[in-house]
DNA sequence: AGCACGCCGACT
DNA sequence: GTCGGCGTGCTC
């Protein structure tokens, strides 16, 4: 008898597999889908090992394949492995977004009216409507049922029903929701035509037409496109058919998401000088054949040719007839991007993205899995498609945060998770970013990864130097009386760009604008008299809250530092903003870009369109738009309040300010005119803030490493979050005290040195649907290993090596 | 996730 | 007394 170990689709086999008996007469390879019972239902599973004892007393048999061979590679499997031991997660987590879009189908369970005529006696009115009901409809999905009556009061009914044989349950599969696309095709039948020609082709008939022009297109052609050229076709085509003219097949179409990009085919770049010798170390490491290379991580400035380098290298790569994946922040806002890829490479590159329809996705992972892509694009995600031959894993703006997942498990890092596929694939792995993220760059510094820097920016003026930044102290603003959101300088700078007819952005740092409080005279943040950082506001309570040690405030009526009575919840939303410019300037026209107005498809595109042909002179936005934007008219990026960021409970807030600053920066003065760049501060004495202003990298990472290495904060420790959330709050704050001392005991009993918990305090989030949430952050070493040792009871979920808060 | 079981408080 | 909420354990 032989035993697998499978990987089975249910949140109750966590991270363990399952051990099934193989049917002698069923053939199954690793990495096959497989149909398992797991309790009262039948499940999806992997295969993940076999082996001639079982790792469990009574195994039960499986049902059967899904697929005819192996969906997974063996490095893919090993990959996911990994994640599920390193990242905390459910093994079959790991392994879904490695599957084929689509494949994950569930058991849908039916109520039928069994045959048994009902006793009405012990039914309540409910419970025969119900039966009534079920009489209609004959077949009912459990989930109308639960629609129609309610979730609780169903399930009670059913239960009833059930055990008094007045309804039957029966189960069937979800449908197939993605398949191929198919067209017809009209085949002209080639002895079929002598017989046609026979008659005489003076009659411009339907029938004719048609035969005339598959004749000239000398193929088969798609009943669709000969519907376009000739009108009214059905009735002749049908005709043809039958006497044997033409023959209708099904042809398999693939669903083209480049279709809308447009593909105008570009030449290879002439590097300059300093872009070849960056190249030619990148290039000797990828012609070299011993082992894995070490990372590389590219550093150069917006403009300073990164794309270039990686387009050379996955050519490169290539040419050695293996593929390469390069993973992109976020699809939506690189359009340029793809461009320049699919100018490069043609026809032989996927995008690989959830915006795609599921049809265009399925037909995508078809093309990479056959090995037609030498390139696949994409988001985080992408890195688990089923490239063969893998060489070479780009991933540009490395220090992006959209590379962590941390909305589902797996709660992975695509670049820790990049190096780790390399490493089993003996590919290369390039990180390239204008910031690098500051643990990157340790690592690089360390000689785990091989630093290169691109120092030169290039735009249509040639080798130009960056813009000019003007740091603006706000707190001056507030001294002269001045309480608007823009400066005096910000204000004057915008009325000369609109007067040059030249277009200026504005950004706004969002991200808890709103929730820190500040006094309007002096500018200062109230903060924890015990840790001083700032005190987070929380709507819930109306107090103010240490994302360190729970310390709670009330407002303060006085400011703690000037002792005035101007303390107010600080934040300027963009719509503010955006009132305030209009106010300002009347005459500007403006444009609005963030979260809240671009969730309809084709909007970016639609600003992007407005913006190129120069239809809105100020743009204000988050986030979103200090990536990738390349407008040469752009000559002044004005930062409202840069360090509205600085002021979050997260101890990235400087890294993240500096990164989104230089950003900001490379905006401006990317066309023949020179940019400028203001960055209203309120501590502009920051050393983050000061690199910003003079784009410098280095003592930005000097000023923050020191600080990170004082605090014991990664790189020089790893971080781990809890969070636990429950519909009762008290229960939320006993739980996370137990597992707190849970915690202290399990380090006491491995002796666990430098191992601290920082909590519990309420998350970020202190309600998210109905639950209550509180959490505990560990900072230590191979909290894995740790963490592996704790029973984590139901509603905790881990976030090993957590980006920002939760 | 779903389901069964067992424990306590709120009622006929 | 018992109905039903909710916490807990189990699924190869």
């Amino acid at each position: 008898m032989k035993y697998a170990e499978v990987a089975v689709n249910s949140p109750a086999a966590q991270r363990r597999s399952f051990c099934y008996s193989v049917p002698p007469q069923l053939n199954i390879e690793i990495g096959q889908a497989v149909w398992v019972p797991f309790g009262p239902r039948r499940l999806q599973g992997i295969i993940i090992s076999f082996s001639d004892t079982p790792s469990f007393e009574e195994t039960r048999e499986i049902e059967g394949a899904i697929t005819s061979s192996s969906l997974i590679s063996s490095a893919h499997l090993e990959l996911a492995r990994w994640m599920s031991s390193y990242y905390l997660a459910p093994l079959f987590d790991c392994i879904a977004p490695m599957l084929p879009p689509g494949f994950e189908r569930h058991v849908e369970c039916f109520i039928e009216p069994a045959c048994t005529a009902p006793v009405a006696a012990d039914m309540d009115a409910d419970e025969k409507r119900l039966l009534d009901w079920l009489e209609l409809h004959k077949r009912a999905r459990v989930r109308e049922i639960e629609k129609e009556w309610g979730k609780k009061n169903a399930a009670r009914m059913l239960r009833e029903l059930l055990q008094r044989g007045l309804i039957k349950k029966t189960e069937q599969l979800s449908a197939v929701r993605i398949k191929p696309k198919t067209e017809q095709v009209l085949v002209l039948q080639p002895d079929a035509l002598r017989g046609m020609t026979g008659r005489g082709m003076s009659t411009t008939s339907k029938q004719d037409q048609i035969v005339e022009f598959l004749r000239a297109a000398a193929r088969p052609v798609a009943a669709a496109d000969v519907r376009k050229q000739i009108k009214n076709t059905s009735a002749a085509v049908r005709a043809l058919l039958q006497n044997g003219v033409i023959d209708i097949v099904e042809r398999e179409i693939r669903r083209n998401p480049l279709e809308r990009y447009s593909m105008e085919p570009g030449q290879a770049h002439v590097l300059t000088p300093g872009q070849e010798i960056a190249w030619r170390e990148i290039h000797a490491a990828l012609l070299s054949s011993e082992g894995t290379p070490l990372p590389f991580l590219l550093q150069g400035v917006t403009g300073s040719g990164k794309t270039e380098i990686y387009l050379e290298a996955l050519s490169a790569v290539v040419a050695q007839g293996r593929t390469g994946i390069c993973l992109v922040p976020e699809i939506a806002l690189t359009p340029q991007t793809i461009q320049r890829f699919a100018a490069r490479f043609g026809e032989r590159i996927a995008v690989f993205h959830s915006d795609l329809s599921p049809g265009e996705q399925y037909d995508e992972w078809h093309r990479i899995a056959r090995g037609e892509c030498d390139v696949v694009i994409g988001p985080r995600s992408a890195l688990f498609v089923p490239q063969p031959r893998l060489g070479l894993i780009v991933i540009d703006e490395e220090h992006e945060w959209t590379y962590k997942q941390t909305e589902k498990a797996p709660r992975y890092h695509a670049r820790k998770v990049a190096i780790r596929l390399a490493e089993l694939c003996r590919a290369t792995v390039i990180m390239g970013s204008a910031t690098p993220d500051v643990e990157s760059y340790y690592l690089a510094q360390q000689q785990s990864y091989r630093l290169i820097t691109l120092k030169e920016r290039i735009t249509v003026r040639g080798i130009t130097p960056l813009p000019q930044i003007q740091l603006v102290d706000m707190r001056d603003e507030l001294k002269s009386g001045n309480r608007g959101i823009f400066s005096r300088i910000l204000r004057q700078n915008l009325i000369e760009v609109l007067g040059r007819r030249q277009q200026a952005i504005l950004f706004l740092n969002r991200r808890g604008s709103a929730s820190f409080a500040r006094c309007l005279s002096c500018g200062y943040t109230v903060k924890c008299p015990r840790c001083l950082v700032p005190l987070h506001y929380h709507t819930a309570e109306n107090k103010l809250i240490c994302h360190h040690c729970s310390y709670r405030s009330m407002l303060p009526a006085a400011c703690p530092d000037c002792g005035r009575t101007r303390i107010s919840l600080y934040g300027a939303g963009t719509q503010k903003v955006e009132e305030e410019v209009r106010r300002l300037l009347p005459a500007a026209r403006i444009a609005r870009w963030d979260r809240d107005i671009t969730v309809r498809r084709g909007v970016h595109q639609e600003i992007m369109n407005k913006l190129v042909r120069h239809d809105v002179d100020i743009l204000i936005g988050t986030q979103m738009i200090a990536k990738g934007l390349d407008l040469p008219q752009v000559t002044l990026a004005g930062v409202v309040n840069a360090d509205s960021g600085l002021n979050l409970p997260d101890f990235r807030a400087a890294e993240r300010t500096f990164q989104l600053a230089c950003q900001i920066a490379g905006r401006a003065g990317r066309g023949f005119a020179p940019g400028r760049v203001i960055i209203q501060t309120y501590t502009p004495q920051h050393y983050a803030i000061q690199a910003a202003a003079r784009h410098d990298y280095e003592s930005f990472y000097a000023g923050e490493i020191d600080y990170r290495s004082r605090l014991g904060y990664p790189p020089f420790s790893q971080l781990a979050g809890l969070v636990f959330s429950h519909g009762n709050a008290e229960v939320c704050g006993r739980e996370t005290r137990r597992m707190l001392q849970l915690l202290e005991e399990q380090k006491q009993v491995q002796g666990y040195a430098g191992l601290r918990f920082i909590g519990p305090i309420p998350a970020m989030v202190p309600r998210l649907r109905g639950s209550y949430r509180w959490q505990i952050m560990l900072c230590g070493t191979a909290l894995s290993l740790f963490l592996n040792s704790i029973k984590m009871p139901r509603g905790w979920l881990i976030d090993i090596d957590p980006v920002g808060v939760f």
